[in-house]
RNA sequence: GGCGACGUACCCAAGUGGUUAAGGGAAGGGUCUGCAAAACCCUCAUUCACCGGUUCGAAUCCGGUCGUCGCCUCCA
């Protein structure tokens, strides 16, 4: 069994990940709330969980995936102590955008449907679950009810909360154990004075007003915001899962909660191994809602910038290093998925369609060994905290391999398939998967046939030598983006 | 106030004790081509912010200086 190692935020040192079954991967990924389109910062984390699965079914492990959408419209300022900012999607709702929509549920429908189709298009595996805390609501309930009758929790005129005096190892996770310390990070949030330690986080909050609310042993009202996740990871992977992420933010306190409410509940290990993704950058700042200079994923794909190069960029660097996102950064990455594809055209111009699919393992003749040598480094790099640096230059060494034969045989064309394959697979940066919205197909198919008409029209002026005309055709496709080739099989065209 | 990251060529960036400091972009030259495009080939850091130290040996370890940035609050 190979080795998979990753840097774990609990133990602070990089170690191999362990499951609890050998070969079964149970891994939980927190999710967005879906009150906004989703951003790149945010897929910047969600790819790298998405890096994970690959590199664990690459060495052959099963994975179970469970990343959540949460649909409840949090508190802004639920996190360590407890309510007083306003609703995240009560805030949408009122916002300009919101107009659009009749109700809060409304517009997390809306968002959800539209961050799952940023997800496929980024070429993002699909996870074996995706649950929502909004159809998760007995279960939250039913957990606050336990952890009030474990003596974890307790209830005051505002709602229901941890006790954090009551879970020795609280901080454990962010190193927020100091508890004078935990008072200056709570300073700015409005305490209520029932509370027995105003670090005492919220479980379930008391609001006959809240625009989504449950009737609930205490009244109408809602859940707090970390519940959800410790409630779905137990009904999902069990008491104990082998992976848990998300954003670096996540630390703490939410993922510090979780555990505290996870392990209080169940008197078992909540998680053994913590990964987090570190914020990214554009053009050099942080980027954040607050601060309104963000790109969403939608913002670029409407620019006309290749989904599966948004991937590949947003991918290039390290996920534990600050990664400054460039539009420069995005051009680079076309170019790079683009020679990709050029391989996979070659490739397919010899073995036909469905090459992809149906490409096998790597041979023993000189370029099958050479690829796969180059492969296993990259695959090495990947193991090794997820090196996509590394792995992406090893992809584009062993296509530069195959491009490198000016003619390729068919078991050339074999062994560069199956090494593209292996790539796809691991890094889902070729391109060669279409992951284009499904309306979007029909169109193509007239024009490919208009544009073949211009190309034939041109090859027969080149014949004649009428560059003039064959040129002025060629100018007028390129203004139309569409790009041409000339190849010794004769003319290619693409879409640019 | 607490915690942490980073500073490598024009740009992005890997490398964290030892042969030639990955890879990509840009730039320059070349092959191919009617010309292009694409692809391929070649060139492009004796040097890793700066100053000391440890060591046979440091971009890599230690100390200091300067600079940039992030998390702890909404946010992945």
């Amino acid at each position: 069994m190979r080795e998979f190692k990753l840097y774990d935020t609990l133990s602070r040192t990089v170690k191999p990940i362990t499951t609890s079954e050998p070969g079964h991967l149970k891994f939980y990924s927190c999710g967005p709330t879906v009150y906004s389109y989703a951003h790149i910062g945010n897929f910047r984390t969600f790819l790298t969980t998405d890096l994970v699965i690959r590199t664990a079914e690459a060495i052959g492990w099963d994975v179970t995936y469970v990343s959540n959408i949460t649909d409840v419209g949090h508190l802004t300022q639920d996190d360590v102590a407890d309510a007083a900012g306003d609703d995240k999607m009560a805030k949408a709702l009122a916002s300009k955008e919101g107009d659009q929509f009749a109700n809060v549920w409304d517009l997390a429908r809306f968002y959800a449907v539209a961050f799952e189709d940023d997800w496929k298009r980024l070429n993002l595996k699909t996870p074996t679950v995706r649950p929502r805390a909004t159809e998760h609501m007995r279960e939250q309930i039913v957990a606050v009810e336990d952890l009030i009758k474990k003596g974890h929790a307790y209830e005051t005129p505002t709602g229901v909360y941890f006790s954090v005096d009551s879970f020795e190892e609280y901080g454990k996770l962010s190193g927020n154990t100091d508890r004078e310390n935990l008072q200056v990070a709570v300073r700015d949030v409005v305490q209520d004075d029932n509370k027995k330690n105003p670090a005492d986080f919220a479980l379930w909050k008391k609001d006959d007003k809240h625009l989504m609310q449950w009737f609930s042993p205490w009244g109408w009202g809602f859940p707090g915001w970390h519940i959800e996740c410790s409630v779905m990871a137990q009904k999902y992977l069990g008491d104990t899962i082998d992976l848990h992420g998300g954003g670096e933010d996540l630390k703490f306190p939410h993922h510090e909660c979780e555990i505290a409410q996870s392990e209080a509940g169940t008197g078992k290990p909540f998680c053994n191994h913590w990964m987090h993704v570190t914020f990214l950058q554009v053009e050099g700042e942080k980027m954040s809602k607050s601060k309104g200079n963000f790109f969403t994923v939608r913002d670029l794909l409407e620019q006309g910038f290749d989904p599966i190069a948004l991937r590949y960029a947003l991918i290039s660097v390290p996920y534990r290093k600050p990664h400054n996102f460039t539009i420069q950064t995005l051009k680079d990455a076309e170019g790079n998925v683009e020679r990709f594809r050029e391989a996979g055209r070659r490739i397919e111009a010899i073995l036909g369609e469905g090459w992809l699919e149906s490409a096998g393992d790597f041979g023993s003749d000189q370029l099958g060994q050479e690829l796969s040598g180059i492969y296993e480094q990259g695959l090495n790099a990947m193991l090794d905290d997820l090196n996509t640096s590394v792995a992406i230059a090893k992809a584009l060494e062993g296509t530069k391999a195959i491009l490198r034969i000016s003619s390729l045989s068919e078991s050339d064309a074999k062994e560069g398939a199956a090494f593209l394959a292996k790539v796809e697979a691991l890094l889902g940066i070729t391109g060669l998967i279409a992951t284009q919205e499904p309306e979007e197909e029909a169109e193509p198919e007239i024009e490919g046939k208009l544009v073949s008409v211009w190309v034939t029209e041109r090859d027969e002026a080149k014949k004649n030598k009428d560059y003039a005309t064959s040129d002025l055709i060629r100018n007028k496709l390129t203004a139309a983006g569409i790009e041409l080739r000339d190849t010794p099989d004769g003319t290619v065209w693409a879409k640019r």
